[in-house]
DNA sequence: AGTTGTTTGAAACATACGTTTGACAGGTAG
DNA sequence: CTACCTGTCAAACGTATGTTTCAAACAACT
């Protein structure tokens, strides 16, 4: 075959390493070894080692913005013009990632991993990249929140949809890390499925609470 | 005065530089020629440069930690017997760090990013410092969040717990970026302190949803 | 002043990084 | 067979990093 398995091999090798590591702190010469292919293959193949970044990225997030797309649609047809609830959206998004044909058990654990890592580690191309890359899909999810929220002030969602992706990003981002703790605390072993439930109702309370304000100004700084 | 302000003015560049570009990305040159001081200064001072991440956060974190302390003896005192609520505890600790004396309007916002960054990037000897160095007021703190959630299991609470440094860290983290993003959005102006008190109420919420467990179909009730 | 211990300074060190090079193998087509 | 494209390999390149060195400057004290 002309198109050997290397590409695979690097991407295979990249995507743990990234996530066990960041970009930063993964070099080109530990994935390349990990590969076992030779270090000239990554700026062969890809051209640089951002362009792997990228490629790394996009190899799931394509994929995902695609199913996620069917998922949106089906909820609006089943909900037909009146807009579905926050529940129902969260859902549609979380079950899409959940549902994603993984490569093996840790395929979801990397995933979540690297969308925690994307958003947290300042790489300006990546962001850049995402942004232009997944910009509909992710327009598509403001636009339900928006609809499934309207008691909210523009300026209280917004906040709100940062907590809601922090509480996401930094708990998928250290999914593995948090379930071996549990087990070793508690003696619970936890799925990522189950992890998921319990986040959805948690970002739903958060994201409809009483008015922040009201607490805030009612209460100004006792200093 | 034989101690100059070599160490001071190190510590203030470095500061400020991990917190706009992280650890990994900002280099010793960087941090001595922002300073105006020599390059081997750090080592001669600090030793290393994992050593001076370290005073970074002792810096700030060693003050911290005292004032979170007196604010939890307060607010026993005040509860007397009775563990004090949910919302009271997120306070004493949100109105602990808003209230440390900053060097100026910036200070808290690098101080909010650096304990995002702590948690966020997987430097294993700077979570092992900060877990050996202020494993007390972080113990008391879980302690009290357990005190003012028994309807909770402790698995739900771990989690929630989990959730709740989520968006905090995150949110932290990003906080400059966050708000000049609204700034430029909606063309609103937030300060740090409205920032804080629209997450607690947030944390709140989500900390006390109903039980995760059973399908909620909409409707999610805060308490 | 002279001595001693501390702090700075310019330069070098060893190492690791991302990237590039050029030689070489394997298959395909003319 | 020759010519050619594609992919692999070992080696090197240039640069940036954290750290060390050692002499000079400084401060404090007798």
């Amino acid at each position: 075959m002309a198109q050997s398995d290397t590409v695979d091999r690097i991407l295979d090798a990249a995507e743990v390493l990234f996530a066990e590591r960041g970009f930063s702190e993964t070099s080109l010469r530990m994935i390349t070894s990990k590969a076992g292919v030779n270090l000239a293959a990554v700026n062969y193949h890809f051209g640089s080692k951002n362009a792997l970044i990228h490629a790394v990225f996009a190899r799931f997030l394509t994929p995902f913005s695609d199913t996620l797309e069917r998922a949106f649609d089906d909820l609006e047809q089943r909900c037909n013009g009146k807009p579905p609830t926050l529940d129902q959206t969260l859902r549609a998004l979380t079950e899409s990632a959940v549902r994603m044909p993984q490569r093996n058990d840790r395929g979801i654990s990397i995933f979540m991993r690297l969308l925690g890592l994307a958003y947290t580690q300042s790489q300006g191309h990546l962001r850049k990249f995402l942004e232009q890359e997944y910009s509909q899909p992710f327009g598509r999810f403001m636009r339900l929140l928006k609809e499934a929220t309207p008691q909210l002030t523009a300026v209280d969602r917004y906040w709100r949809i940062q907590f809601m992706l922090g509480a996401t990003a930094f708990t998928m981002s250290s999914s593995d890390a948090l379930r071996d703790i549990l087990q070793n605390k508690l003696g619970v072993a936890t799925t990522v499925q189950e992890m998921v439930a319990r986040l959805v109702p948690f970002l739903a309370a958060g994201m409809q609470a009483t008015d922040p304000m009201q607490l805030a100004v009612s209460k100004p700084s006792v200093a």
